[in-house]
DNA sequence: TATTGTTATACTCTATAACTATA
DNA sequence: TATAGTTATAGAGTATAACAATA
């Protein structure tokens, strides 16, 4: 039988990390605070910037357009974010965190990154690095991989 | 404001990357070969053994008795798996992959080892090292944020 | 009374395509 | 004719609880 160990495919490993991982951080922003992950990654994307198209919220956030538009349209239902037409497209809309969205956010934050150093905190330096490097080497060959079929 | 980089966001590093390289082996276990994420799992933790009860099934493979009951559900109607009663318990089964199963398993392997080697092979042993210590560090701190909630 | 595994239910996600308004 | 964003639809996955059979 060729040699499978489950334990030690980096595929499985990976999915069984990032999900213990993303189950640690969504129970703050969802269950303490009520936003799915895609809502919480929009707040995340606009806070630091005045306003941004849907267009280059789909870019940062790595979501579609009807994940993007469906979480948009929750966030004002929530009053979080504001959306108004694009002065430069008619087809298009400016997104704003409202001050709610904003206080939010500022709310969540410090909560979130507290886990995250939590768990890198039991990494050393060159440890962490290498981790870096990995993300960046390794996403572009998966999305190729994708890509070729 | 806060400062939370989304793209330098452990976590969303982490979710994006797994994402991305699931994707690229659901690409043959599920569009090739038809199976989901779940089945595939199976076959592979049943492939290096005789046989198992359901319960070293779930623990072998992350998922829960819901999930590990349907997929098994699924395998069998496919007649890749069989499901016997257990002598030793008559609530639980024991389960053996078929001939056709296991075949199946093995044309698949060498595809998904494949992709995990393009892989891994952008990285050099310091990386991958660091990536495995990521894993054994790094899984049980995010399971025990989880568990105190 | 507790445990194994199945079934039911409701909910969320995902993928795709169709649609509208504008370019 | 193409693009931005919305809506529709169906399928897959997830969580929880209820359940039958056995321990």
């Amino acid at each position: 039988m060729p040699d499978m160990e489950l334990d030690t495919f980096f595929p499985y490993q990976l999915a069984v990390l990032s999900d213990a991982v993303s189950r640690s951080m969504a129970q703050i922003y969802g269950e303490r605070f009520d936003l799915s992950r895609d809502e919480w990654r929009l707040l995340a994307a606009l806070a630091d910037q005045q306003s941004l198209r849907t267009a280059a919220l789909i870019e940062r956030t790595t979501l579609d357009k009807v994940s993007v538009s469906r979480a948009l349209a929750r966030l004002q239902a929530k009053a979080l974010v504001e959306r108004r037409n694009d002065p430069e497209d008619g087809r298009g809309y400016v997104i704003r965190l409202l001050p709610a969205g904003r206080a939010l956010f500022r709310k969540i934050v410090p909560m979130v990154k507290a886990r995250e150093q939590f768990l890198l905190s039991s990494l050393d330096d060159a440890q962490r690095q290498a981790l870096q490097a990995a993300f960046e080497l390794l996403l572009p060959r998966a999305r190729q991989l994708t890509d070729q079929g």
